[in-house]
DNA sequence: TTGATTTATTTCGGCGTCCAAAAAAATGTT
DNA sequence: AACATTTTTTTGGACGCCGAAATAAATCAA
């Protein structure tokens, strides 16, 4: 259904778009903002000048003003988001720890915190006020109020209900429904949303190509299990409850092997780092517990015997990629994307499964479907996670806090009005 | 990304907004459209004058007027779509033929055109000029001017691609690549859009009841094979290139039985008419064919014999139900729904199915993400598939077509301008 | 019958937004 | 110093929404 448009729409649209522009095409004169965003030099006058005022843009400094080649006429002045008018805080949850990253108004990011956690063993309710008092030690050393943080924006993996803003399940958890959102408001008094990690490494990808990544593409992030993040006409999108996919659950083979989350014969249960490890080791007759944590060393250690020729150590990667290829398949026969991103550690053996993944995607597809996707492995930073967290949250003030601008009332960066 | 907001989107969006309110809540005085759509009277009065002037809307006659009983104060005037602005054409394709209906601005329908048409016969570019001719018989078998269609909507089972115009793949015809769109535009020269059968029952139910079905809806269409019509956010998600879902041919089983589009272990080859008839078969060892149509009568004997006990039969239900139930706890997994809703003919032996698709959910399904998920088995018409390609045409005029109405230029129906 | 009351609709004036065009600003060129 | 060129600002107008007042059209009550 529509809803109801008027100049109040009008203006905060184009306030978000000026804000959008500004921190996708760096520093720009007004002329060329008017070129991007369509609207007249007049219009972009008016804009930039309350945005300005407002303390949320400002003029760059006159010497930095001449780049290139001296040209007639009057010298444009460049126009960028004002580093310090907020700041906002990403945090990422791993299975080994947590990490705080400051940045401000711009995304310029401070050194971060890397907290080794037990996560595993934390409960429910001790995990939130942990954090929140991680995050004011972090902030006092790098010397940031607490007030000038604006939002904070968690990334984690596996099932994040964004609605109850809880982690429903995780990897790096015994608990379960681990509240997160609530905690943090209430004892640092900021705004906060939680997300699944493979849909905030989907926002980093839009971010860096939004031709690329923009139109209807899947990201499988794979490491301790196995995530997706879908892009779906631009946006990232983040089912009903804001509990997204969990495309690692979906059953592969009915009555498989025993998965992490207790059901059999998931894609996990198959593809994911234990999965993988389980199959290695099933020659040894060994029992296995899926909840153990896979030291990175071990896969290191079983990826270079699969490489110098252990057959039973390849043959598990074979059939992690075959499982996966499968996956792939169901899910490119769902939502026939036109793009498949595989993402994460897991990534690094993906030339040991490459073949099985691409022998499953011809058994299992549809010919029509299959040609029409296109196939893609990004090289696993951590910081693709922590990146996309703060363009989601940066986002979300560009457009939804800053974009209101009450007409006639000024505020400083600390809430107060000024006119 | 944002885009630019000026009076023209102010207006086209809330005159697309009047339209759809007394499209959806039958004929309103401006007082109520005013509530309805959160504008002002004022606002009301000037859009719905200038909709009547453009003889889009128009006010019931005085006679009908009084509805309630007598109350004080001015009485209501009531506003009403004008069936005479347009009429619109919905085309549905079945395996053993094609439906035209006509219906008004106001959404009623005219009696329809049956056509029994050998589809399966028939070649790739013979069909659209086929219909356009049958178009034309079947307006002036009804006194409708060609010029006074605004556009056509086609609704086809299988895979359409709305961005080529074309049928993809379908099980009515042998051929691929059917070209519609272009050759109906050509010589009929009205604008027409494609798709997917699934995708306008999903329409429909949007239609019926928007809070029901308008958060994140998995329609589940059986018939001649199995399609998918997915709601997300309360709108129809068509893939890249319009070609949406392809649910029926999702994996299930890595070198399961033939299926009709040639691969292995597709869904549909186990819970399709065909793939359940051919499970039922199987005992008499007769080769199957799988392109062959199922005739309608055999399913309800097949259905009979299960329903008295025949256990081979029974078996062949059960097996369907349970493939897709684990179908459908793979589309949970991915998509996380509200709801899933099964429509169609196949829907008939839902009663066979049931448990086996309930066990199946619950051993292909992690507990924390079924419990969220309701169940419906919506009762069959092929109207419904009608109904929802008459919506989403008259829809796509009210928003993109008659919501445009240029400042200072008025134009009667058939195209020319007035004042 | 007449005036009061009630409710719906229209009119009017104001406001916010965008935009085209004109003006101003700032610099280079001759 | 005068002119050319480009960017930015200012000005005035248009459009659309809205609140308030005016008007319209009915019922109710005396």
């Amino acid at each position: 259904m529509l809803k109801k448009a008027n100049s109040d729409l009008v203006r905060r649209q184009n306030r978000g778009l000026v804000l959008e522009t500004l921190r996708h095409h760096g520093p720009l004169a007004r002329i060329s903002l008017g070129h991007q965003t369509g609207l007249s030099p007049a219009s972009i006058t008016s804009i930039s000048g309350q945005l300005i005022e407002e303390g949320l843009i400002q003029t760059i400094s006159e010497d930095e003003e001449v780049v290139g080649e001296a040209k007639r006429g009057r010298p444009q002045t460049l126009l960028t988001l004002n580093p310090g008018a907020t700041n906002v805080l990403a945090i990422s949850i791993y299975v080994d720890g947590v990490e705080l990253v400051f940045a401000d108004f711009s995304g310029a990011t401070r050194e971060p915190a890397k907290l080794r956690l037990d996560t595993y063993a934390i409960s429910k309710g001790d995990f939130g006020p942990r954090i929140a008092h991680e995050i004011r030690a972090h902030a006092k050393k790098l010397g940031i109020e607490l007030t000038s943080i604006k939002r904070i924006g968690v990334a984690v993996q596996g099932v994040a209900d964004s609605i109850k803003g809880e982690i429903s399940w995780s990897p790096a958890f015994r608990a379960r429904d681990i509240p997160v959102v609530e905690p943090l408001q209430r004892l640092l008094d900021i705004p906060c949303s939680i997300a699944n990690n493979a849909n905030m490494i989907a926002e980093a990808l839009i971010a860096t190509d939004r031709k690329r990544y923009g139109g209807t593409t899947a990201v499988i992030f794979m490491g301790h299990g196995i995530g997706l993040g879908l892009i779906l006409d631009g946006t990232v999108y983040s089912g009903t409850s804001g509990r997204a996919a969990e495309f690692g659950h979906m059953n592969h083979i009915p009555d498989g092997p025993l998965c992490r989350c207790g059901r059999n014969g998931c894609l996990e249960a198959f593809s994911a780092d234990y999965g993988i490890m389980r199959m290695a080791n099933d020659r040894r007759g060994t029992d296995f517990d899926v909840h153990a944590p896979v030291p990175d060393s071990d896969m290191r250690e079983l990826e270079l015997a699969a490489e110098s020729g252990d057959t039973v150590a390849l043959n598990a990667f074979l059939r992690a990629g075959e499982v996966l290829g499968f996956g792939i398949a169901r899910l490119i026969a769902l939502i026939n994307p036109q793009r498949v991103v595989l993402a994460g550690p897991g990534t690094r053996a993906y030339g040991l499964m490459k073949d099985s993944i691409g022998e499953a995607l011809r058994r299992g597809l549809v010919h029509d479907l299959r040609k029409h996707v296109e196939f893609e492995v990004v090289p696993y930073g951590k910081d693709m996670i922590t990146t996309g967290t703060l363009l989601e949250t940066l986002r979300h003030l560009d457009r939804d806090v800053f974009a209101t601008g009450q007409r006639g009332v000024v505020v400083d960066l600390s809430g107060r009005k000024i006119a």
